[in-house]
DNA sequence: CGCGGCTTTGATGTTCATCAAGTAAAGTGG
DNA sequence: CCACTTTACTTGATGAACATCAAAGCCGCG
């Protein structure tokens, strides 16, 4: 999709967070002052693929939300490979985690797609959770259970080898993401390697070896799952 | 040292918040009644090494703050082998990261050392987090910090291979929990090897090669750093 | 139309896990 | 306190998984 269709498409799409589709995972329950206050100052921002959003060591002043496309957190290694932390979809809370951490960006983030991001000031934010303690703990909740997913997952990635990453890769793009079994990798095979860490190499000899056993097809960058259920075998186990 | 003579050593030792040199680190800012609430309701628990605090998916029920001694954070694999997410050292708030998630523990908590730890529930900190903006604040600012710090080490020691792994915790052990060059290592080369990711053998085999070559001594448990900055040279670029 | 980045496959080498086997140390029960 | 058992520690040999190097085709884009 060409961007300027994107943009226009978005533009009469969403005025006010009261019609925002995630507004309950964490503004649900401010009260009309606050959510007044979050909605005047907040911004919206688009961004085409390969754009970056924020810099590994930019100040952090902002809230992020992902509101439409798809965002890659990533680092920059000693030999200045990059590494991809995580891939955040429409309705994640992008930057949570480090928000109050009253620092800079350990990390970058770049969008993978055409990218809508809703930005909310940082001082407002702080304000709202000084004044309403059931905000405070609704956002303590939040950063808990991002947390305790990101662990989940690398403890789980950290078991399995490489085909089983890429299974798992694969399933969680038809799965979480497009929530069908054919779709576009938004990310090059490079990206997934950074993403699963291994070698762009490895990667694409598991994708080879996915088709030739008749796993998936593959067109370029058109993937679509055959057999989802030999697929997530070898994404559990393998 | 003896369980026992820990125990009549630290009974006479910390009475209340007030006196207690953590304190500031989170609960500096509260008011007296607050603080009296807190204090009340805490208990403290002594643990021998070895001994167990918290087991994989037991509920979450109480902000756990680390005295005295070292415990470490572990998970357990599909196949039975443990993996130690990271040790933790007095002044650390070790399940703060986990604590507002609603769910149970996805990790165990066990002493490595004799280990006292003082217990608030958590209702009481949920109460204050609503009515004390600046606690909250406070608390987010801990959550983001925490979690920044584990997601930089997984990070940094993913770049490492074996000798840099094991180099890397040998300076941790030296400069930041025990703070001299000799040292008795409070976990056996298994839990080493659980801590980096390796297996048992090829740690020794690190630990072996280091002795080789004159940047460790070792006593059994008992290690002794010879040559620091070769051993920091290896913990960095190896 | 040609340049650079992405993709693909093959050959080779390194790092690490696994298996095996033995010694040392530390609990355990009589 | 000693025999017994278990757990920790150690070294060597072998193989598996993965990284690295090399080379070539492909694709999009200025």
């Amino acid at each position: 999709m060409l961007f300027k269709y994107f943009r226009m498409r978005i533009k009469n799409d969403i005025k006010n967070c009261k019609t925002c589709v995630y507004r309950q995972m964490l503004f649900g329950n401010l009260n009309d002052f606050e959510y007044k206050l979050v909605n005047d100052v907040r911004t919206e921002s688009l961004y085409k693929r390969g754009e970056v959003i924020k810099r590994e060591n930019e100040k952090v002043d902002s809230f992020l939300y992902l509101r439409k496309g798809l965002v890659k957190l990533y680092k920059t290694d000693k030999w200045g490979k990059e590494q991809i932390l995580s891939i955040n979809k429409p309705g994640d809370f992008v930057n949570l985690l480090t928000i109050f951490s009253k620092a800079n960006y350990k990390y970058g983030i770049e969008a993978v797609e055409d990218t809508l991001v809703c930005n909310v000031e940082l001082e407002v934010l702080e304000h709202i959770i000084s004044t309403n303690g059931d905000f405070a703990m609704r956002v303590l909740n939040r950063m808990s259970n991002i947390s305790e997913e990101i662990i989940e997952n690398r403890f789980e990635q950290g078991q399995k080898q490489l085909k089983g990453r890429v299974a798992t890769i694969l399933l969680y793009f038809a799965d979480d993401i497009y929530h069908k079994n054919t779709f576009n990798l938004p990310i090059t095979r490079r990206e997934i390697g950074e993403l699963i860490t291994m070698t762009t190499e490895n990667t694409i000899r598991a994708f080879s070896e996915f088709k030739r056993d008749g796993l998936i097809n593959i067109q370029n960058r058109t993937i679509s799952i055959q057999d989802y259920e030999r697929l997530k075998t070898i994404a559990k186990s393998g």
